[in-house]
DNA sequence: CCGCCGATCTTT
DNA sequence: AAGATCGGCGGG
């Protein structure tokens, strides 16, 4: 049977995925076949075609082909020479949707992802970070193009909402220099796992 | 708590 | 040459 969100859930504009995907579950399969998730709670849109903060903003390249697919697929890219970043794949094929997960609230595998965050003290420090959830949960570029929706076999899903998702804030997108204006990040008020710049948001709706 | 900066790879 | 980051260090 099928693992993880229907693909119809995706295939959607970025800016409507987004909030969607807080409360969802991003998990992996390690290695020693051990089982790592994180509740999302903290995410940022990206449209390729007319973004230009997006990787696809100038068109397909080899490292940005997979966001040109069908939605539901892992985006995966080098940051600043050291850490990965993932992005779940969103729209209709031909569009560069994606949607960067920027911070996890750690669920299941935690003593695995502490092997992996050698600097995290805390539960919390485990995924705050776009950077630190993708060390957390063992992804690397290797897991790029994987299928989040369990349709073809991977080791890394996109799970539903298991729980109520409390209120949302929205604001500037982190660490980009162009398209500042555009509140395209969201959050989860107060939660500890959120990134360390969380400050301006304000309501959404 | 805050700001600065180096690490190191991909793309323009 | 710059970047969708992180963590160590120094100052307040």
């Amino acid at each position: 049977m099928r693992r993880g969100v229907r693909r119809g859930f995706l295939t959607r504009d970025p800016l409507e995925v987004a909030p969607d995907l807080l409360g969802c579950v991003l998990e992996a399969t390690d290695t020693d076949g051990v089982v790592r998730a994180g509740r999302i709670v903290e995410v940022e849109a990206y449209r390729g075609d007319e973004d230009p903060a997006s990787h696809a903003y100038r068109g397909p390249t080899p490292r940005t082909e997979v966001m040109f697919g069908p939605a539901g697929h892992l985006y995966v890219y080098r940051s600043y020479g050291i850490h990965w970043c993932s992005n779940v794949v969103c729209g209709r094929v031909g569009t560069a949707a994606a949607v960067l997960v920027r911070a996890l609230e750690p669920i299941a595998g935690l003593d695995a992802m502490y092997g992996d965050r050698a600097k995290a003290r805390r539960d919390r420090d485990l995924a705050n970070g776009p950077g630190k959830l993708c060390a957390a949960l063992g992804i690397t570029g290797e897991d790029g193009g994987s299928d989040l929706c369990g349709d073809t076999p991977s080791r890394v899903h996109l799970l539903p909402r298991d729980r109520p998702v409390g209120a949302v804030v929205h604001g500037p997108r982190v660490g980009i220099s162009v398209a500042t204006e555009r509140l395209w990040r969201w959050w989860i008020d107060g939660n500890p796992n959120v990134s360390g710049s969380r400050r301006g948001g304000v309501p959404i709706g």
